[in-house]
DNA sequence: ACGCAAATTTCGGCTAGGCTAAAATCCATC
DNA sequence: GATGGATTTTAGCCTAGCCGAAATTTGCGT
């Protein structure tokens, strides 16, 4: 049956798994996929049919798709093999944060399971990504955490930088470069009113970043104490 | 002009380098190409006047395929891609010794020049693989030791195991369940007549192997003191 | 020197994955 | 309830690589 995931079909699955956590329960559109890929929508329309065909996800035409429990589980061992990819080339070999993304975006594709497994092991079968994303267990299991966006917070506000976007290499040595990392308590000292920039301090550092438009938008906290 | 170098075409010149290496300065034969990569003569023969066309090879119909300086700077760089994998794996991550050549035949076409430097960094710039077989320096250079296949040795014939084929996982196997690796010193202590077994004692051991037919010609060594 | 087998190339065809342009469908607005 | 713009799908075409079958060339043995 599902004996053939190219790159490609691996690709689709896993852009259809993280905009169907975006655009919260709905069904991901055909334009949508399109564009996150890079691909035209008439082909992203008939890979769509494709992937339906072979039972990975379920698409209602003119609506939108939907990942079958099979396709699910295709998107989440990819997204495995990224992350732990990402962490395993920040950690082991000292690629800079901003670039693991598109290494480990080529090498997803022909990890071995075997390797796969070493390759946790050796990390000591971590849960997060250096950008602070999940990473879905050996069972394929995931625990998305609730998060909201910086450019959200109010003065005041203090809560955990959680994660970021990792696919903005601009964004990611902005960030690198100030010290601010995944992981950091931050408070908000300041907002411009209109969706202006906030104000925030991050971990130990004194320093108050101006943090605004599409960088507090990517950027992912957990609210609280 | 060479700005799409793809899986495929890197095989090809991989492997056309091979066997340029086995019939020493002779053109690669398009039977002996489709062989070795597992594809039809047809296929082959398309490939090879696609690879002319971009200047990869020399191809004299009905002839044979050399490589060109910029067709062997590919195959070097493939080469040199596996062979480093191939260390790493074994080195770094503890891949069995006869699984390493596997993972590294998919890897090599997907190794970044950065993940690259950072391996052969992290190595020490080693020189030779798992193997025995030498890895291209970062400027493509490439020193072939010459060597002859255990089949040919006379009783009395000292030397050292220098490499073999890493195309076997049962032969790997096989080596490495005795504890027999490149590196090792031997000495051949008897040999059957008529392309019979040669019998040899490797490094401290004192254990006697028979070593015959498709194995003992997989076996490279270097004779003498 | 000639013919025949083996090697090679050519020919037509296949799948994956992409494209553009055109047709079909949906939906917001009047 | 119609209609126009946006979205989606279809239709036709392209390239990379692969195949088998048929045509071609080579070169060996006599």
């Amino acid at each position: 049956m599902t004996l053939e995931v190219s790159p490609a079909i691996q690709d689709y699955a896993k852009a259809i798994y993280s905009l169907e956590l975006r655009c919260d329960g709905g069904a991901v559109t055909t334009n949508a996929l399109a564009e996150r890929l890079g691909v035209s929508a008439a082909s992203a329309s008939s890979m769509v049919k494709r992937l339906d065909g072979i039972g990975l996800v379920e698409h209602v035409p003119y609506k939108g798709v939907v990942l079958t429990d099979r396709g699910m589980k295709v998107a989440l061992e990819v997204l495995r093999h990224h992350r732990l990819l990402e962490r395993y080339l920040a950690e082991e070999l000292g690629v800079p944060w901003d670039r693991v993304h598109d290494e480990a975006e080529v090498l997803e594709h022909v990890l071995s399971d075997e390797l796969e497994d070493l390759i946790a092991a050796k990390l000591g079968h971590p849960t997060i990504d250096p950008h602070g994303d999940p990473i879905p267990t050996a069972e394929l299991e995931i625990v998305e955490r609730a998060t909201v966006g910086m450019d959200r917070l109010e003065i005041g506000d203090i809560g955990r930088f959680v994660r970021v976007s990792d696919s903005d290499p601009e964004m990611l040595r902005y960030l690198s470069a100030r010290g601010i990392a995944p992981g950091d308590d931050f408070e908000v000292l300041d907002k411009q009113p209109f969706g202006g920039p906030v104000f925030a301090r991050f971990g130990e550092c004194p320093d108050v970043h101006p943090l605004g438009g599409r960088l507090a938008a990517a950027m992912r906290v957990e609210v609280g104490a």
